[in-house]
DNA sequence: TCCGTTGGATAGTCTCGCTCTCCAATATTG
DNA sequence: CAATATTGGAGAGCGAGACTATCCAACGGA
């Protein structure tokens, strides 16, 4: 197909898709004349990754490069690949020290893995920090309900993984963090209504 | 406090919560002098939340600004408050039609009120939507899990609010959505790498 | 007394994410 | 076959957002 209708398909101007070439996020199409290019159906599903990475989730660019990256060159540890690559994900963290006491102390209370390397440690970190800051409860106590609940949604997700290459594993892992995270909050939300609603009619 | 003391305190530096004031997000301290000013700890607690937002959150300012005025002036209906302040959160989404067929079509199977008017409504449409563009999994059974997990969890975090005033639970509701998802987004990614190390080492 | 700090206003800066303009070459249409 | 439209590609330009730097007159502390 040509850059128009890419664009067509897409929903992603004739415009913004030059760019994103030119930004080395989007592969050229193959050349056909000076005027002509061809772009194929893997074309098309790179750009729906790009745009649900930004527009959906909002990342900023960049943060759609790093994980495009790590999945065009995971290296052999597909653990630490993906640890990685859901670290370009919001929230934000710099993973510049190499002790986060808050979240080690959750961890290790709440009985799952530290490891400083995985990005989501210092997101936790973070998070925690926050929540003092703020004067909300983060002991551990109030963060059991929230490790429980992850830990079952977080089995059930690995399930699929099982029969997966790594090549496939990542994009895939990477995308299911992405993109269930909003379906989570959003349905967090829901139920907080639901349950104020139903509360208040009787 | 003058205003250097404030931004210690804070950490936000003084040109920054200059401009904060200049915005009309945080009040002008009590003017004493043509050179001094009197900060109270409300500031400071005030200028935190726009931190906590703004930064832990990376909320756009314009975002920050909607729900420190719901803050401000919660209406008379509480639960349409928090329904608007939450829905200042992200994942944005304009608002704009009034029938979200996959949120309507899940939230139906799944149990939940449909109230079209309910920013989160709108929220999970969009996700289903991108889900499904992704080629990933947008079917009820495959949301089960989530809506199972959230609705367990939102059921323990609504408890503290019961004696609450709606003063008091405007802030404190929107406080603890912003800052509690990435405490569970963290623990959901541990949770995955978790179990990963796990399965590998054995 | 005098240097450093303060509150306050204005303008400047930097990044991001496009978007616009241009161009020569090629398709398409009448 | 001529006239017109469209294409791929490159560069510069732009508008929003979030600060940040400069300036200034008026204090206040030593």
């Amino acid at each position: 197909m040509k850059i128009s209708e890419l664009s067509e398909r897409s929903g992603v101007p004739v415009a913004t898709v030059k760019f994103y070439i030119r930004e080395g996020m989007l592969p050229r199409g193959e050349v056909l004349s000076t005027t002509r290019a061809e772009y194929s159906e893997e074309h098309l599903a790179r750009l729906r990754l790009i745009a649900a990475l930004a527009d959906v989730r909002g990342l900023p660019l960049s943060r759609v490069r790093d994980v495009l990256a790590l999945i065009d060159a995971p290296d052999d540890d597909p653990i630490a690949t993906l640890g990685r690559a859901v670290g370009a994900l919001p929230p934000y963290v710099e993973a510049d020290r190499d002790d986060y006491p808050r979240a080690r102390a959750a961890i290790g209370e709440l009985g799952l893995t530290y490891d400083p390397d995985f990005t989501a440690v210092a997101q936790l970190d973070e998070a925690l920090r926050a929540l003092e800051a703020a004067g909300l409860d983060a002991a551990p106590p109030a963060l059991r309900r929230y490790s429980d609940a992850m830990r079952q949604v977080a089995a059930e997700e690995l399930a699929p993984m099982a029969g997966m290459s790594r090549a496939e594993a990542v994009p895939y892992a990477v995308l299911g963090t992405a993109l269930y995270e909003p379906v989570m909050l959003a349905l967090r939300r829901l139920a907080h209504h639901h349950l104020l609603v139903e509360g208040r009619g009787r």
